[in-house]
DNA sequence: GCAAATGTAATAGTAATACTACTACATTTG
DNA sequence: CAAATGTAGTAGTATTACTATTACATTTGC
């Protein structure tokens, strides 16, 4: 199903595309694994290249500096989630069958899609959770904001809020609930493994995703 | 009022307490002018040494790295809310109440307390909201976790989970819910700032503390 | 079909950043 | 008052982020 598409992740946020040869689809891949290995911080387009067996330069020559390879990423991410929240979405009658549709495909834990062989979603999943913050916590953040880097994020927050406001017109912080379920899921599955005192395990269950819906619908109610 | 009290930061997230001299205050005060006029990233020890008319070795002397000073005023914040939320909450009767007050202490606009002279409240805050998370994002955090750099923050994600489940003892979710409105409050108020689209501004009301306080009390009934 | 234009990626750097070794002098303590 | 300890400076080094230049490959226009 859907085998011929393609991510589309905004032109202005690389150089050149790194989905237009095979050294940039390395960069990637390979990236992702690197990122998720030692983190945003020890990251280095040096290390990249060496494992990818080519040099700085030639990553420079895709991506401005590692801040945009970031946010590539994040912005990658987003709008895969897009395109599977539409997928889970459609023909579903009832607007709140949709809402709780939606919302799993914002918080649940990630499988591997393996319509796009160089992207290891498990792994940006991980990435996502511990770094997609910082792409937009900095000084930055207004002039990329200007250039619509995130306008994927944005889309994908008010698809839910287009939801939630079916159900009740009346509702006040549409968009305010959205992103901090969103952005708290995350936060969860990190607390979950790192800071377990933060958060709430319950056996047997998916409690990050089991409470981001519980929390939905009752705000909305 | 409590005028002889000083927010005790636990010993190990710096080498020497910036508390005993005069320097070290100056680090501090002059670390969190400059970490919100230039954001994290471009925080460096030489730019705070000059300022400070001071060198980097000696700021070393008292924090091990830049991560650490960033810990440490994380951790001095967290106590600093945790001594305004035992204020707030102590000789309360109503459970209700309690809980109202003290997710007002985490999630409302800081306001300067001139109790501790050399420290900004207002512009510590605008840091928490967007510097924080950097705190425990990465990957020092398991060691860091176990000299109990995050213990504060723990502490008050607690007291208010205590008052919820005085409340409700069947909820499940208490400390996820506390952590998340926590969480989601300031990242709310970053995107009132940078990222309007994500949040949702309701003309003469501080809309993120409404929030919070409306999706605790649906989500514990 | 071939020269001009453009694209690609390497070498070899520079500037700034994060961090440290060493030293001189001040203060404390037995 | 001498030994021990604390304080803060100078002068570095290693690493990181980023760039100028060049050699070679590919595309294009006539």
């Amino acid at each position: 199903m859907l085998n011929n598409i393609e991510i589309r992740v905004n032109r202005n946020i690389f150089l050149k595309n790194p989905e237009s040869s095979d050294l940039g689809e390395k960069m990637v891949e390979i990236g992702i694994d690197l990122i998720d290995e030692v983190g945003f911080e020890a990251f280095t387009f040096k290390k990249l290249a060496e494992k990818i067996g080519s040099t700085e330069a030639s990553i420079y020559r895709y991506f401005e500096n590692k801040h945009r390879f970031l946010v590539y990423l994040a912005c990658w991410y987003w709008r895969w989630l897009d395109y599977r929240m539409v997928l889970a979405t459609t023909n579903i009658e009832s607007a709140e069958e949709r809402l709780e549709r939606a919302v799993k495909v914002l918080v649940s834990q990630v499988e591997q899609d393996s319509a796009f062989s160089h992207i290891n979603e498990v792994k940006l999943n991980r990435i996502i959770i511990s770094e997609s913050s910082k792409a937009y916590l900095n000084k930055m953040v207004d002039d990329e904001n200007k250039e619509g880097f995130f306008l994927a994020y944005k889309g994908l927050v008010q698809q839910v809020s287009d939801i939630i406001l079916e159900i009740n017109p009346k509702y006040k912080y549409s968009h305010m609930l959205v992103s901090t379920i969103m952005e708290g899921a995350h936060l969860q599955r990190y607390y979950a493994e790192h800071l377990p005192r933060l958060t709430d395990v319950v056996a047997g269950e998916d409690s990050a995703t089991e409470f981001s819906i519980q929390t939905i619908f009752k705000a909305i109610k």
